[in-house]
DNA sequence: TTGTAAGCGTTATCAT
DNA sequence: ATGATAACGCTTACAA
């Protein structure tokens, strides 16, 4: 039925029509290998040759077949992005910052979100690695946390980088920032705005995120000789809803707090959402800082003070990271893989009133 | 050198040390074909081999090479997703579909954000199909509505789904939704709480996506027997900037609007936002309703009233329809490909003070 | 520098 | 129902 050219040197794929490289060998009077190291830029060929070669490539339209190489050379080109958030944003700027970084290459981004909660999260991890086998990953934050994903990675020979707060495992597997000084920062500021009575907004109890950020949180506090009274550290778990709950927590206490510091934007959001509630204004009655810049930080009302996590800048240092192994990122120069954030001051924060 | 192996098949890839066909093949008795139909659940075999060969498969921890399974097959597991949102919410809402629609399978998603505008829109689109031969791709409004991306992957022989406004198209390539019918049942809100001068944010010209929900806007109005002023339609481009200066547009005029429909959530946003610099209050001043229902809807303050846009059904179902082809979804059941959008009152809308 | 041939780990064809 | 054996399209020793 179908009238496929059987007899004729096999002209493209048998099944799509794409030309092979069996082709150019053909039409270009050279061998596969010669094609094949075209393909991958070796420099010691003839010049006429490649410029022949590459000019049948350009009349065939002729592409490389993916599936192929990837079998040959033991690897394929996927970067897989590997992360259990809660928050929108973040993940899409990590997502940003990945796809940076493959620009320009042969990569792609594969993303696999996973729930840190469940009894098979190291199942679903090892279910994505052997399944897809990616290249190299990149573990978001919380999830980066966990010690047995980046070991599990390990183990299946999987390369991958760790985007998380410093002081976390091997620095070769490490992009890190500094949020235990940069919530240090923050605090200070509300301490210099003359707060003393300052809440704090945590992350889940446990992961290291939360933790490094409660430690700068605490190293302002006890800089300024300030006890923190009980009850004026409360857990969220980075949601909006979580946020309305714990500053209404806070809110609650007696007396309240004049400030508070929640471990990211969208907790900030809900703190805000329970001042309102409790017909406090903000920043008259109650500062508040957050924490990642996001863009809602400057959508609500007040603009959120907050502080700025370059959380793009750091995935496109982890999947740079991950390509420069195999040559791939030749030009691209290294980056640090140490990133600072900073206090972006609007309009959430003045001093107390009393 | 090569102590050719072929009678005593190596032990593990020569590589990576992982099993292969072969080891399995070997210490189950049996050939590889017989392993390979145990592994694609070929019904045809022997419950006692396949039990056996599953047992050698369970204690070696063998797990198929997806690279060669790929070579073979012809097609890979990976479903792309191409899109070009300035809108997060979106994006992320569509990945959360198409990953509920992969869930269980042997598929993964990989992204592929593309620039609209940009001269070389397809030939990055081109080259995403052709280095990465996705099984299949889901293309995101409003990209969708450029037909020179559905055809080029119809051209490449990669199967597509468009997701968009209805009558965009083949259906046998397209998930919809009412948004024409949808925005106008949103007027038609507006004007039964008694509003008769209603301003309309739209998306950029041209686009299928803005021109269906611009076409609701009218429907409603010309049912009424409402003429629209002069400037009472405005552009914006979906990002909350422009939609602060649609809405400051459009408060300018004199007579100004006591109602603005914005074509979605996040320029309603910025509507809002224009009006608070205008020190006029939402709704007692000004009726606001959006697009989308995304979590900012019910974040920011007024609470914005909104048409929820079924984004996550709607790109679960274009995933389906993906692997329905191939079996891969035997038991999913085909989901209809039109979705119908409602309005979601919350607190942004009012009759009009005058 | 370039050609020849042997993999890479699957699936598919054709016998049995 | 199962076993040899040939694809699949590319890379890579080894030779020339």
């Amino acid at each position: 039925v179908v009238g496929k050219a059987e007899q004729e040197p096999a002209a493209g794929d048998r099944r799509t029509g794409k030309p092979t490289i069996n082709d150019v060998a053909r039409l270009s009077g050279v061998s596969k290998k010669t094609v094949s190291q075209v393909i991958n830029r070796s420099p010691l060929l003839n010049g006429g040759t490649r410029e022949r070669v590459l000019g049948v490539i350009r009349d065939l339209g002729y592409v490389p077949n993916p599936q192929a190489r990837a079998l040959a050379l033991r690897t394929n080109f996927l970067i897989g992005l590997i992360h259990d958030s809660p928050n929108a944003q973040t993940v899409l700027s990590a997502q940003q910052g990945v796809l940076e970084a493959l620009q320009g290459s042969d990569y792609a981004m594969v993303v696999r979100p996973v729930d840190r909660g469940s009894p098979t999260l190291i199942d679903d991890v090892r279910w994505f690695l052997e399944h897809q086998r990616p290249h190299g990953v990149v573990i978001l934050p919380p999830l980066s946390g966990n010690e047995a994903v980046g070991r599990l990675c390990g183990e299946l020979g999987c390369s991958y980088v760790r985007m998380g707060s410093a002081e976390l495992g091997d620095p070769d597997h490490m992009i890190a920032s500094d949020d235990r000084e940069a919530v240090a920062g923050a605090v200070r500021h509300l301490i210099a705005q003359g707060h003393r009575r300052i809440g704090l907004v945590t992350g889940p109890h446990g992961l290291p995120l939360a933790t490094h950020r409660r430690l700068g949180f605490e190293d302002a506090l006890a800089e300024a000789g300030i006890t923190v009274p009980d009850g004026f550290v409360t857990e969220g778990n980075y949601t909006f809803e979580s946020g309305v709950a714990a500053g209404d927590r806070l809110l609650g206490l007696s007396p309240r707090p004049t400030a508070i510091f929640a471990s990211n934007d969208e907790m900030a959001v809900g703190v805000l959402h329970a001042a309102r509630m409790r017909d406090l204004d903000v920043p008259e009655d109650l500062s508040v800082i957050g924490f990642d810049d996001s863009p809602i930080a400057g959508l609500i009302w007040p603009p959120l003070t907050t502080v700025r996590w370059p959380i793009v800048d750091m995935a496109r240092a982890a999947a740079l990271k991950l390509l420069a192994g195999d040559g791939g990122a030749d030009e691209k120069i290294a980056e640090s893989s140490l990133f600072v954030s900073k206090l972006i001051e609007r309009a959430s924060v003045a001093g107390p009133k009393d």
